[in-house]
DNA sequence: CAGTCAAAATGAAACGATTCATTTTAAGCT
DNA sequence: AGCTTAAAATGAATCGTTTCATTTTGACTG
């Protein structure tokens, strides 16, 4: 069966294409009788537009890509949520990749959306890829980095202080008179992982009688945070942590996971946690977890935001990076 | 500045825009030494292919529509990886979308799928869209229906068997000799909600002394169960049930952050509670929740599977109804 | 009634990749 | 050299929408 056009529509209603183009885009330029006789003849049809003509007419889609670390943590899909609110608003549809914290995966992505001529571009990026998107700019499709500042102001970011973060959560746990620390995260490919530990080392550094040791995962997954959290388990208790930061709260619940099971251990007599992100389970863990809350959902709303003030300024926008502080939620799992 | 089209590429490289073509899509259609050349040329002026335009010519995109009902939740987060990982392997990419339980946004992601001519639409229904769904495989497209089963097998569709699941959960608490039951859940527009709910039914009815209430709430997330529990906190202790049975862990996970806050109210000690979709957060939660554990990596999975044999098969494809049995998982919030 | 002018309608051209019937090239054989 | 054939390359036509320079319509004026 071949698909209905503008073209089969003219016909049936008795009028040009451009007038079925004026209808669709500008009825106000058509008159009323003519615009409902198309109207009629186009619900009766069943005529739906063929986007990807107008796509190509128009040189670039009305999508706007998200690349993502990892769509089943609660932080991007808050942030997702912010985008696709604010997307929605001039009418854009939000395209989500995932890249699982693969570099391939994210080449791909970036592929993907320079093929669709997306509206724009948002991602947190993970390998080198500056030129990528130096490539996209020179297309015309504009970029801003979330969760991400550039060091050469030379991109549009939105982010939070994560070294801030990290300080605020080590100072925390030192406050409680903690003093052999343990940081939980990786891998060192992810540069809020890397901005953490800096973070907390900065606190570390400020009390002599404090250690910081570093536990390396595989993944920011509750599943990596058990093997990470079974792995003290089995050391000598005189060989352990007082106190553990995760570089996020999926590999906290792990560790939290692992901790519980053995009897003996209590969180946070004997060892304090805290994790990062305060997504929305954290406060309904086995131990209700400490915290470093990020505003997710703005963080995704400004980020669109900042793209669309961005594609409309042209080449000579000045690029802004906007940082938002976060903040320490405390709860059982560091109560003194 | 003009962007790059296979005319520029063939001009530049000394060929006809056929070839370059040829070049693009069947290699071994051309002589190594101008394959070699043109892809010089390709990589030298930065052309990348315009994906509108080979839409347009191909009369469809290499993209599935998903639309599922919530992506903060886990269950549609893994749903959606399954999905992902089976329309990767035939080369396709996963637009998801999100309804929120609005039948609005279900119907403007289904316009939007539509005018993109799609693939396939992978849809767990909201409101009674049966005539917009023929209309989309009159043009074409196959659909595949997500986490529903159809009444008349007008459709292929990928299904948990809710009633067996609502069952499941009930008998449990029965087993556990709980005699007064309530079932946390809603809105009644979700079919998975009426689902569990009459599974629960049939469980009571088997034994004369066990009552079941309702308690409605106005969607399936950690807030609304949290508004559910403090609505039980209220009531006289009497008044309580001793068994809850929420409609998805959500809701669960809020039902336990709301009596959690009552020191004198143990879980399950008062009240036994049971989730369901058995989400990576279930075994964390403050008391490790019991659930109703689904496939849901596999049901994306096999959904994508499925739409891409029935796109094969065209016309003639006898729709088929995949049904996967629920599996209970037994924790501490019904330990006896 | 001729003349003016805005509103409405027209239709060819353009967007860029792919297809396929045709032509060109080059290798192999007598 | 002449002939056959397969491989390689060609380029016009096509997909469906939008745009815009042009034409048509019809209402109104002096």
């Amino acid at each position: 069966m071949a698909s209905i056009s503008v073209n089969d529509v003219a016909a049936a209603a008795g009028v040009s294409v451009g007038t079925v183009s004026n209808v669709l885009n500008r009825p106000d330029k058509v008159s009323p009788g003519t615009v409902a006789r198309v109207q009629a003849v186009i619900a009766e049809l069943g005529f739906v537009r063929n986007d990807a003509a107008r796509q190509l007419r128009a040189g670039r889609s009305r999508s706007l890509g998200l690349i993502v670390l990892d769509v089943a943590n609660p932080f991007f899909t808050d942030l997702a949520r912010g985008a696709e609110d604010r997307a929605a608003e001039d009418g854009l549809a939000v395209l989500l990749g995932n890249t699982d914290d693969n570099v391939a995966r994210e080449a791909a992505y970036l592929d993907l959306f320079e093929e669709q001529r997306v509206h724009g571009v948002l991602i947190s990026p993970l390998g080198d890829i500056g030129e990528r998107l130096n490539r996209l700019r020179a297309r015309g499709t504009p970029t801003v980095l979330v969760d991400r500042q550039t060091e050469d102001r030379s991109f549009s970011s939105v982010a939070v202080d994560d070294i801030a973060g990290g300080r605020l959560a080590a100072q925390h746990l030192i406050s409680l008179g903690r003093t052999r620390l343990a940081f939980v995260g990786g891998p060192n490919s992810i540069r809020q992982v890397v901005d953490r530990l800096s973070g907390a080392r900065l606190a570390v550094a400020e009390h002599s009688s404090v250690s910081l040791e570093v536990v390396d995962t595989d993944a920011l997954s509750v599943l990596a945070g058990r093997a990470a959290g079974q792995q003290m388990l089995v050391r000598a208790p005189g060989d352990r942590p007082d106190a553990i930061f995760a570089a996020n709260d999926l590999l906290a619940i792990g560790v939290l996971q692992a901790l519980n099971m053995r009897g003996d251990l209590h969180v946070p007599r004997d060892i304090a946690l805290i994790g990062y992100d305060d997504i929305a389970f954290a406060a309904a863990a086995v131990v209700p977890l400490s915290s470093i809350r990020q505003p997710s959902v703005l963080i995704g709303y400004t980020a669109v935001d900042l793209l669309l003030r961005e594609a409309q300024g042209g080449d000579e926008f000045e690029h802004e990076q906007i940082v938002f502080q976060p903040e320490l939620v405390i709860r059982e799992s560091t109560a003194s």
